[in-house]
DNA sequence: GCCTTTTTTCACCAGGTGGTGAAAAGTGTA
DNA sequence: TACACTTTTCACCACCTGGTGAAAAAAGGC
């Protein structure tokens, strides 16, 4: 619905304004996105997902085949992006700060395009964070979904981590990493939990409250992980 | 299947072997509980959960009606276990330590009977923990979900933080608690990634590991984000 | 034994599911 | 114009969905 009025109401008076081909293409994988965040994907249809773009039903699987086709095409558009961001941003810290480097560093070199993409790059990003925290917190499937998708530039954080704390075990890196990512992707799948739980005190759309809080929690935490386990 | 078998075997040779009444209900529930923990509230049948429970379909909707019914009594037959013991844990540390109170002794009073009950409470736990961990990060209704159950408890952590750390925020003490779960519920809901990202280095499965680092990692973390902002 | 109440099964419904095949509409090229 | 090709629609299928009502079976009280 929403998606069709947009594509009907965009081509203003010269060119024809129907969206076509590709571009019909993303009005599909936008509106399949917004869904599968809210409702999961055993929560959409076929149906719901054309209705929304104002598509046919067999215009999806035209494009996509089968509607898990469609789901991974959701999850892999916005992959590449992401890992590409997470990436030349941690690239970037190790080249300019060196043997200055600093846990807390590291770890807001990893969160940090996070959550400037979801707080600049539009409504869509907010829809596939919420995605990609359901996935990861999926038993069925998730696991795998995730390693699939997100495995290298976890391992480059790590790896990263190993060099500003050399006497760190991997055992301590990977269970940090797994607490932190608990707890980012909470943050940014935004339920609206911490709205209500703190009767108005916090929003979760608020970002720049986590970004305030986030890296320095995990940096502090991770610290406190490596120091006990080297006392032991 | 499994539980039909279980129930077919349990009686020995003098009972009468068939489970019923009140027996059944339960049978049903451990069924609809590990199916809906793995697949989501929607990926699951009511068919596929009177097949695993051994039962007629018709069976499920005359002991908890609609599907979404059934889906409430599994979250809330173990809520209460869970909320009073977190609570009697809690309180009973604020007794024993009174003035000597920590923010890991808080902490570690709030998560630790969850590791316990996952460690020694017998499978169905398990499932139960990673059912909530996906109710948690479900954004079209998790968030009351969990309000509906949780929030006492959680307000209970807050108030006591409070005491021990009177200069602390509010702001910050439900944010700290927005990190505390999300590391929490995805380590408790042992969905395995961890075990693939670390070739095996790790397990989701060793909460042991778990207890020896999150109770520190949640800490520190807290008390770092209290530091900065009384800083600021 | 009989009778009442609860528990369990059976047959079934209206509507929705993912998916398909063929026709139709549109597009570009000559 | 005619032609080949891609994109979009339409009608449809076999199957499954949550849910119901009545009959059958079991259990309990007397």
């Amino acid at each position: 619905m929403t998606a069709a009025k947009t594509r009907a109401r965009s081509g203003g008076r010269g060119r024809p304004s129907k969206a076509t081909g590709l571009d019909l293409k993303e009005t599909i994988l936008d509106s399949a996105e917004g869904l599968f965040a809210r409702h999961g994907f055993h929560g959409v249809t076929t149906r719901q997902v054309a209705s929304e773009a104002g598509v046919d039903t067999a215009l999806i699987h035209y494009y996509f085949g089968a509607k898990r086709e469609l789901f991974d095409a959701v999850f892999l558009r916005r992959a590449d992006i992401l890992n590409q961001a997470r990436s030349v941003s941690m690239n970037a810290y190790v080249e300019t700060f060196g043997a200055r480097m600093t846990v807390e560093g590291v770890i807001t070199a990893f969160i940090d395009p996070l959550l400037r993409i979801s707080q600049e790059g539009g409504g869509g990003w907010k829809s596939y964070f919420a995605l990609v925290a359901q996935v990861n917190n999926t038993p069925a499937w998730g696991g795998e979904t995730m390693a699939r998708f997100f495995d290298p530039v976890v391992h480059q954080l790590v790896d990263t981590l190993k060099i500003v704390r050399p006497d760190a075990e991997y055992r301590d890196l990977y269970w940090c990493y797994q607490f932190l990512t608990g707890s980012m992707m909470l943050a940014l799948s935004e339920t609206g939990r911490i709205d209500t739980l703190s009767e108005g005190v916090c929003h979760s759309s608020d970002l720049e409250a986590v970004r305030a809080r986030l890296f320095a929690y995990c940096a502090a935490g991770f610290e406190a992980v490596v120091a006990r386990s080297g006392k032991t």
